[in-house]
DNA sequence: CGAACTACTTAGTAGCCCCTCG
DNA sequence: CGAGGGGCTACTAAGTAGTTCG
């Protein structure tokens, strides 16, 4: 709509200025991050000439047993995509880490207005906030993509400051979000060994708002009002890269090998369609609030799945969990014509058929315990144990120097476990006077002995291993030779659950033949049982999944561990596929969605406005959905799940959270939100107790879709906003830190390393010999300008006589040393918290990473390595003008 | 309907390996 | 050329969500 034309301009300059901070861990991390954008670590990769997906031609089963992997491998033609790029790999690695970027923040002197803006929206609005915003739904969205893609494409919370002026200017936004405040987010890892708040550990770091000295060019040649332009055209435009998808190998497979293909959002012409449609269709419904949100998901696949001609079932309407959500959105919605065309996507674990033809070999068991003999002491005397009893006492014993050894939940399941095999009569009655010792020096000498092997002997060893795996390793999908990915059963071992989890430290059992499920086609030969004498569970011949072979999980019987292919196969790379479709999906509906759950804040149904501001939060903080837990897992909870203590509410419009998410890790972080979420965060509160459910009316409603709409969209916007001109190792920066941006957004985490502290102090004693040696410079310095000759250094000896020209020289570097140190302390600080791997792997559509490096000019191996490559093989040949 | 079951993705981490730096 | 730091891979725990069952 004619509309936005006008306002684009001041998104851009808005877009500069504000988002990053909303995107920080508020404090001191977030500025660091924000502030010192550049990236240490260079992702260099090694070349690899294999990094496309392997992928065989048709391979009989006895190449599943052939010794040589590669012998039979045949590359896909996607290989060649990826090695042509391939460019001085090796140069790059240490040159990587000193460009430092120029950071968002720099920009702020500019942002006056904004600032302006955002105050507007937090104080101001009262009650004009839902006016607006009713007003502003109201408002046509678009009739032409583009204007409107450019608002879309930025992410919710970056978009938060500085559009309400625009409302004011008659450039009402369209998306309700646009005036949400800005958010600031600190997230703080719960760590025994370091329990500081981020903000207080990272006092240290000196230039917060101050690293603007780097010359600014936000607006470099990339202004985002082109960039937008080029969204816009990309999404009209996406059949290119689709289409080329289909020539893909990963496809080829499916349509010439098996009779019935497996419907695919990405691949089918129809959605192709079904896109372009969509997008028009919006165009004509977006006021269109009132149908359901899910609905509406779903009604792009579901017409593509009319469509095509290959559709082969046709799926059943949405899940319970959902429905319901749906059913609740519904309450108040009329039906509208997309309601009925409702069906599911075609996707995962839906009863769809996954392969026609499937080969394996079964998995592999780890080799039976060799007992070793130590003895460990009890009361100070040895103890001779059996076999079986030996074998946890050695799994309890080289965890020694592990945090779970101190663990009473862990010490208590492991006694409980290894009492029973003991037996109530044995010698050993407390575990707390049992001395492990013993086994633990045992097994370290072990380690020790195993390190100082020959090379040759070590290589000999690992071949070794190869050539009793080399068959499991592979298996024969529809005639194409695909990687499995776990085929080695899971040793048994003490369970290391993740945080407070009450069955961390029971013994997790060894699993036998008779605990394992195959599946494998029905012509297959069933793969004989590695262990003489025993046989598997059960055989199936299960095609609608996936598996390769299950069994129960000793620990919590009701669940089960599966054998899949592994990440590289086209199974996998089919189902990421529609992943990240199924988000780019959402992007048509995003203006909706957020109208509906803006609208629903001030419902009068108490359980639409739950389901609203959770849909909200999920949305604005990319919050995990939470779904319900047994007592006998650990307690961590996700949006939907949180819990009334979780939650505090601060006058005026301040949310703070605290709450241990997946993984326990904890989750502190405390937004701005629009008032109306504010009160009715307050009401939801009220007169329930710390631990009852915030949201008590509430089922799990949908997230993830949203978390990956959100954090594509934001990748992509940080990675066009960010490039510039630059040599290759700027480039890479840029892509790291955008990186880096989403893992925060996302609370990816890690565990700081032990040596972290160690490191730092090191780079700290470093600075100050340097410190010292420019004062000594200095002063020699000083000498020569009088012609007098330098003093004595430490050690008594005489200097040289160098020119003050010299010195001054030696001055300078020393100080670009120094600062370059600081750099790399800097953003040590910055990432020690943060896990880049997980968003690469999971959250970043690799095909807007492609796109990108094929714009710039950066050889997409900087960025994937091997693993990745084969990964996101499927994505390689994407048009350089993807946008998501 | 809601709970249970099933399937599959997401995630942190241990430990190895390799590369860099001194 | 040896130590140590960082990167990568393998591993497996911990999520989500669709489907089925009672």
């Amino acid at each position: 709509m004619a509309v936005q034309a006008p306002a684009k301009p001041n998104l851009v300059d808005d877009y500069d200025e504000d988002e990053p901070i909303v995107f920080k861990r508020s404090n001191p991390i977030s500025k660091q991050n924000q502030l010192n954008s550049e990236v240490k670590k260079p992702l260099s990769q090694k070349p690899d000439g294999q990094s496309g997906r392997q992928i065989s031609d048709r391979v009989s089963l006895n190449d599943l047993n052939s010794s040589s992997q590669k012998g039979k491998v045949v590359q896909s033609n996607r290989a060649s995509v990826v090695k042509s790029s391939v460019a001085s790999p090796k140069a790059s690695a240490s040159s990587a880490k000193t460009t430092p970027l120029k950071s968002p923040i720099t920009n702020s002197k500019t942002s006056t207005s904004l600032d302006g803006q955002s105050k507007f929206s937090l104080e101001k609005n009262k009650s004009s906030i839902i006016k607006e915003e009713k007003s502003s739904i109201k408002q046509p969205i678009r009739s032409d993509s583009h204007s409107e893609d450019s608002e879309d494409d930025i992410p919710l919370s970056a978009r938060l400051k500085g559009s309400t002026s625009q409302g004011s200017k008659g450039l009402v936004k369209p998306t309700t979000a646009s005036k949400l405040p800005p958010v600031t987010k600190s997230v703080v890892k719960e760590d025994d060994s370091d329990n500081e708040p981020l903000s207080s550990r990272f006092q240290m770091k000196p230039n917060v708002g101050t690293s603007g000295s780097k010359p600014n060019d936000f607006n470099d040649k990339k202004p985002l009002l082109s960039i937008n332009k080029q969204n816009g055209s990309a999404m009209t435009d996406v059949k290119k890269p689709l289409n080329t998808n289909t020539k893909r190998p990963l496809d080829r497979e499916k349509s010439d090998q098996s009779s019935v293909k497996r419907p695919k959002l990405s691949d089918s012409p129809a959605l192709l369609k079904n896109k372009q449609v969509s997008v028009k269709a919006e165009s004509k419904v977006d006021d269109d609030d009132h149908v359901p949100i899910s609905q509406r998901i779903k009604k792009s696949p579901a017409s593509s799945n009319k469509l095509s001609t290959t559709k082969q079932k046709v799926t059943k309407p949405v899940s319970s969990s959902f429905k319901k959500t749906t059913k609740k959105f519904k309450k108040g919605a009329k039906n509208s014509k997309y309601s009925k065309s409702t069906k599911l996507s075609p996707s995962s674990g839906d009863g769809q058929k996954k392969w026609t033809t499937l080969i394996h070999n079964g998995v592999i068991f780890p080799p039976p315990y060799q007992p070793h003999g130590v003895k460990l002491l009890y009361n100070g005397k040895p103890v001779d144990l059996t076999p079986v009893q030996e074998e946890v006492a050695t799994m309890f014993a080289v965890m020694k120097d592990t945090d779970y050894a101190e663990k009473k939940t862990f010490r208590e399941n492991f006694w409980n476990d290894w009492r029973k095999l003991l037996g109530k009569n044995h010698v050993i009655q407390k575990l707390d006077i049992c001395d492990f010792t013993p086994i633990y020096d045992w097994y370290q000498n072990e380690k020790e002995k195993k390190k100082q092997m020959s090379a040759d002997e070590k290589k000999a060893l690992k071949e070794e291993k190869l050539k009793q795996e080399e068959k499991y390793m592979w298996a024969i999908v529809d005639g194409v030779k695909e990687k499995v990915g776990n085929f080695r059963v899971e040793p048994p071992g003490l369970f290391r659950g993740r945080g407070e989890h009450p069955k961390s430290g029971k013994l997790k059992r060894r699993i036998r033949p008779s605990d394992v499920t195959i599946n494998i086609g029905k012509d297959a030969p069933v793969p004989e049982c590695p262990i003489p004498g025993e046989r598997w569970k059960e055989v199936r011949h299960d095609n609608t999944v996936t598996w390769l072979a299950f069994w129960n999980d000793p620990i919590n019987p009701k669940e089960f561990k599966y054998v899949f292919l592994a990440a590289s196969s086209s199974l996998k790379g089919q189902s990421d596929k529609e992943k990240y479709e199924k988000a780019r999906m959402l992007k048509d509906y995003i203006h909706n969605i957020r109208a509906a759950y803006t609208k629903d804040f001030t419902s009068k149904d108490v359980t639409k406005r739950q389901i609203a501001v959770a849909t909200y939060l999920i949305d604005k903080l990319a919050l995990r959905a939470g779904n319900e837990k047994d007592d006998d897992e650990a307690d961590t909870v996700g949006c939907c799940t949180l819990k009334v203590e979780n939650v505090k509410a601060i006058a005026p419009n301040k949310l703070e959270f605290n709450f241990l998410g997946k993984d326990s890790i904890r989750y502190e972080n405390t937004v701005e939100v629009e008032l109306p979420v504010y009160k009715a965060i307050i009401q939801f509160q009220s007169g329930k107790k710390g631990n009852d459910d915030l949201f008590d009316l509430l089922d799990t409603i949908l997230g993830f879709i949203f978390l990956f709409f959100y954090l594509f969209l934001f990748f992509q916007w940080q990675l066009n906003r960010e490039t510039k001109d630059g040599d290759l190792e700027e480039k890479k920066t840029v892509y790291n830190t955008a990186n880096k941006q989403v893992a925060i957004i996302c609370n990816h985490q890690r565990t700081i390393s032990k040596s972290h502290e160690a490191q730092m102090s090191k780079l700290m004693e470093k600075i100050r010999e340097l410190e010292d040696v420019i004062k000594e410079l200095e002063v020699d310095l000083e000498r020569a300008r009088k012609g007098k000759p330098p003093l004595k250094d430490a050690d008594g000896k005489t200097k040289r006589n160098l020119s003050p020209e010299a010195l001054g020289k030696k001055i300078n570097q020393t100080n670009t040393k120094i600062e370059k140190i600081k750099r790399d302390m800097q953003n040590k600080e910055d990432t020690k918290t943060v896990a880049l791997g997980t968003s690469k792997i999971n959250y970043l559509d690799p095909r807007i990473t492609v796109a990108w490096c094929k714009r710039h000019e950066v050889p997409i191996e900087k960025i994937f390595n091997k693993s990745l490559l084969a990964k996101f093989a499927w994505s390689m040949d994407v048009d350089p003008d993807f946008r998501f």
